[in-house]
DNA sequence: TATGAATGAGGTTTCATTCAT
DNA sequence: CATGAATGAAACCTCATTCAT
């Protein structure tokens, strides 16, 4: 945990987060016992220890790894001069197509949210706590009323509600998502929270 | 299990699935062992294996038992001759409600959702396996070219995603909905897919 | 229990024994729970309390009953004038064909002896306290100087070990036994013994 | 498990099997929980899973185990070059005396034998697909006739159930074996299938 | 007398965590 | 630092037995 600065450490711990969204994405917590994520990273049970604290720690670490990832890839040709509605749309684009490439990463995530760990993160969200892209665009959208004048969880809920179903259902092969049916249905979330 | 016709056994059953609903909804799967559930609803560990052949079996039953009763809550007062429209704010008022009047019941139906289990569930709903009221509106709806042509699962998507992330911000107290914002989410939910 | 002049009583008892002997006979004292004996016997389980005291003393019923069956099939066509070694033969080829035309039958008796339950049938019947058939013929052969001068038991062993594993043999279908192969087999069971 | 180079780890497993061996051979399979087996073999009840699958697997390796160790000791002054009856008396002669020397192994074995587990190992056995010594001695005494031309099931049977049973009632204190007497029962086996 | 639902002790197995090497 | 064998609490589940009906 120390050893930040040392490539083998950052690739040991790398492996072991790794391993952690594949095994919760595969099979949900109850199917990632701490010794299976020692063996698919690569390193010892024990060694997990050396840079996680114990297993809610791996686990809320691994999806603060994730969010970070999330984040560099937003922020990738952000249209930092757009208007609100332009960044909600790449930054809606960018989170969809990131989580069906990656299904694993979406079960991860969508784990997260649902467990006791994801409460607190979500809390801290809401509340600006934790300030990000996503509160930034939907309060600057707020202030030029883009949008209608709606408490905050709920301009998230319309917005990205959909978002994370119809990736889940993507996932699970319940519909074939191209790109025009992206583009609809970010389309569809905007109109339900557009002034 | 076969005694279902003698008032005793059906309050036992009742009760064992309540202290389901409960440990499930406040402590999560991992928070819900037998032995629990047993306590909590008054009777002998053993026991509820007559009622339930095994934990998995226990956790569908539970489900199925409060889908049947948000049923029966959603038929009462249902707008039959009514527009789609209104039928799916009868709908979405009643689930929404449910919801935000009983937390634990709302917290269990998210942990199925993103369990295996509710995979199989999601899956015979959208592809219409098990038909219900919910398939049935937004097929008249199609039908009616009331909303967008678009395929269910995203049709669903847009409208019960955000109802789902409103509920859950409420009951972890990051909003306080009131009657007249859960007309407006409603109301933003049908923007999105109305034509 | 104390019922036995009546018939139904009579009827329930041996469908418990029959049940017994079956689930034994098929998946070991570990596949023969009370309440499946009860279920294939067609009885509540708390019946089967009433013919027998408890699980142990249903096991040592069932054996008994089994014991008793045999003893009725010997004494069919029993040579009472013959020498010890027809009347040997006798007995033998009875118990041959019982154990390969019952696999069921076969099993639970050998269960039985391999359990704590057999041990103490077994040493009465060594000892002589519990005269039977088999004692009869063997003392009459000591008498007469037909065979060896060894100990009982050893003269068992040699005659009949080799019949039991030549049956469980034939009932895993590892050999066919027929009249010849079994005559044989007697045969070459009484040349160990013979003088 | 993989560490069967290590000593201690030797010595675990070693202890384990012992006490395996110890409680089936004195209670039976019933009598023989894993808890029990490993208090009395001195470790955790999970380290046994470390060494052993899960139940099955350790009555099967203690069985495997217990012949091998039978195996090496036949395999002691073996007579390579003699005829099939000397080897047979060998052999026969090692397993009495292991039987009566340590009868916690035999019962193990005959448990083993009774159980499911003992069906496919015999099979095996009698099949030749796991050649042995014992079904070497028999195909060599039917090439050279002499003995009767019987299937090697009964062949089997006709020489070692009288050592089992006899070894049996020795254990039960139904008799006492001496030389002299194993020496007569063996002969009386050889007697029953030679030629 | 017969029933069978209820009991709860006890069985097998898993797994987060520790610690000697 | 890394290892991975060992631990033992705790999970799920079974089943002999009882007892109210």
């Amino acid at each position: 945990m120390d050893c930040s600065d040392k490539k083998e450490c950052r690739e040991k711990k790398a492996a072991i987060i790794q391993a952690t969204v594949e095994l919760v994405g595969e099979h949900g917590f109850h199917g990632a016992p701490m010794a299976m994520v020692a063996e698919r990273a690569g390193v010892a049970a024990g060694t997990i220890y050396r840079y996680f604290e114990n297993k809610d720690a791996l686990i809320t670490g691994t999806y603060k790894d994730l969010e970070e990832r999330l984040q560099a890839k937003v922020l990738q040709g952000f249209p930092e001069q757009g208007t609100p509605r332009e960044k909600f749309f790449h930054f809606a684009r960018v989170l969809v197509k990131w989580w069906i490439a990656s299904p694993v990463d979406f079960r991860f995530v969508e784990q997260f949210h649902n467990s006791p760990y994801g409460v607190a993160q979500r809390r801290d969200k809401l509340l600006g706590k934790q300030r990000n892209l996503c509160w930034d665009i939907f309060h600057e959208a707020l202030e030029q009323q883009g949008v209608k004048d709606l408490p905050l969880p709920i301009l998230f809920g319309l917005t990205f509600g959909p978002l994370i179903l119809i990736s889940r259902d993507h996932n699970h092969g319940f519909i074939a998502l191209d790109d025009t049916m992206i583009e609809q249905t970010i389309e569809g979330c905007w109109n339900a929270v557009k002034r």
